[in-house]
DNA sequence: GAGGATGATTTGAA
DNA sequence: TTCAAATCATCCTC
């Protein structure tokens, strides 16, 4: 509908509620001294919605004057009253037209995530605690994770001040802006019908765009946590070695259980605890070292001579004159006579599973070293000085060893259920033979 | 810088 | 879920 037409449809409704208003219009009448007729009153409004019609188009001064002489004009509370009335219907329809819109799901989702990160909301682990977690995973626990950690934490606290900061002034200027329109909406509500239903409505309206600004800010402040997340998560990648006294533990636990080399969760942690490392990472240690030790497996028999050298001299430990010959020291492992609930000290097996009573001397530690680590009866390790015998590097014949009797809870691995996967990689000496001819290529258990 | 060593990740199977 | 295997990415040594 054009103004010609609003204007048309006013001076209608007017003149068709011309009667009602009469009423009101008689207090005039009796001020004013002639009572204009029927034709020269419509004539009137007419001429007064023409000017509030083409106030707008005045200069300042101009409408100023026009609104001063409308204001004191004797229709003005009667026109003012029907003009209300129609904007009142007007405002009603728009409002009707208007549905209650439903929670934006981008600004949902965006909200969640803030808060998820400890950026909304109130201050909590959030992405941070998860940062610390994985920090701590890529860092082996070690002080540069720390270090790391809290560089996240205070880039994460920046960018959550940032924020607040930001939404701090939008709502500032949402307020100041709402505030200065209500007034002026009110300051105009005297010379214009203004319904107190259109002065919310305008206040809807700029906090709708408002909140547009808003969530343009949540987006902001959701990529900036995203990066700064893949990049902490990039740094994760950064491999780094661990230190040496943590492959030594790693390889003498797995060394010494090369039977079968699956630490239980139990074992896992207290592996992690003692290498200052994650049980996750303990976990990728023994499967890498599972697969590199089938590939390789020549090399890692040297390194199993090397560990068995080492822990048959831990357990032989310095010349002790009285030393009980049925408590052979522990081998400093996790094997038997450790304290991670192991076989009991003294008490070693064969190849058969049988428990073997162990003496005092390097031998009875080689024993147990070996039939840990291979399974080599007792015979065998003394006929081969207690090592590896360079020998074994070219052996053949692999096969399961090292049972744990039921009820001694065994060695410190879990149940046997890889046991037989595992057992064709486990250097095995022929009972009958001491060993095989290193260059006997026809073996039937040849390696792997 | 090349190449091996090594920790982490991915993928598929059980 | 755990594991094996393959692969990636980085470190380390020469």
């Amino acid at each position: 509908m054009d103004d010609q037409q609003r204007l048309m449809q006013i001076q209608s409704n007017v003149a068709a509620m011309n009667n009602s208003v009469m009423g009101q219009q008689q207090g005039y009448e009796n001020m004013q001294p002639t009572a204009p007729t029927d034709p020269d009153r419509k004539q009137e409004i007419g001429d007064i919605l023409q000017q509030i019609m083409t106030i707008t188009d005045q200069s300042l001064d101009e409408a100023q004057a026009r609104k001063h002489t409308l204001n004191c004009h004797r229709m003005k509370p009667a026109l003012f009253s029907v003009l209300c009335e129609i904007k009142e219907k007007t405002v009603l329809s728009i409002r009707n037209t208007q549905e209650e819109e439903p929670p934006d799901p981008q600004l949902m989702r965006l909200d969640n995530m803030l808060i998820a990160e400890g950026v909304a909301g109130p201050e909590k682990g959030g992405g941070s605690s998860a940062a610390a977690n994985a920090t701590a995973a890529a860092s082996g626990g070690q002080p540069d994770g720390a270090i790391e950690h809290s560089d996240y934490r205070a880039k994460l606290a920046q960018i959550r001040q940032i924020y607040h900061t930001e939404l701090e002034k939008y709502e500032q200027a949402c307020n100041e802006f709402t505030t200065h329109v209500v007034n002026l909406l009110r300051e105009q509500s005297r010379t214009r019908p203004i319904a107190p239903k259109e002065i919310e409505r305008m206040v809807g309206i700029i906090r709708k765009k408002f909140s547009a600004i808003e969530m343009q800010l949540k987006q902001s402040t959701c990529e900036a946590v995203m990066i700064l997340r893949s990049r902490f998560l990039d740094a994760r990648r950064k491999r780094r070695n661990f230190s040496k006294q943590a492959t030594e533990v790693l390889n003498e636990y797995f060394y010494s259980h090369l039977s079968n080399p699956y630490p239980s969760e139990e074992a896992k942690e207290e592996l992690a605890r003692k290498c200052s490392i994650t049980v996750s990472q303990i976990s990728n240690w023994f499967g890498n070292k599972r697969i590199r030790y089938k590939k390789n497996i020549g090399k890692a028999q040297e390194e199993a001579n090397m560990y068995a050298a080492k822990a048959a001299r831990a357990a032989s430990g310095p010349p002790t004159p009285h030393q009980d010959p049925s408590t052979p020291q522990s081998t400093g492992g996790y094997g038997i006579g450790s304290s991670q609930g192991g076989m009991e000290a003294g008490m070693y097996m064969n190849l058969n599973g049988d428990n073997y009573q162990g003496g005092d001397n390097s031998v009875n530690a080689l024993r147990h070293v070996i039939s840990q680590s291979g399974g080599y009866t007792p015979d065998s390790v003394a006929s081969s000085a207690g090592m590896f015998d360079p020998h074994l590097q070219q052996m053949t014949g692999y096969r399961p060893v090292v049972i744990p009797p039921p009820g001694t809870g065994g060695l410190d691995v879990e149940e046997d259920k890889h046991e037989e996967n595992w057992a064709g990689y486990i250097p095995q000496m022929n009972q009958d033979d001491e060993y095989s001819d290193s260059n006997d290529e026809d073996s039937p258990n040849k390696t792997k």
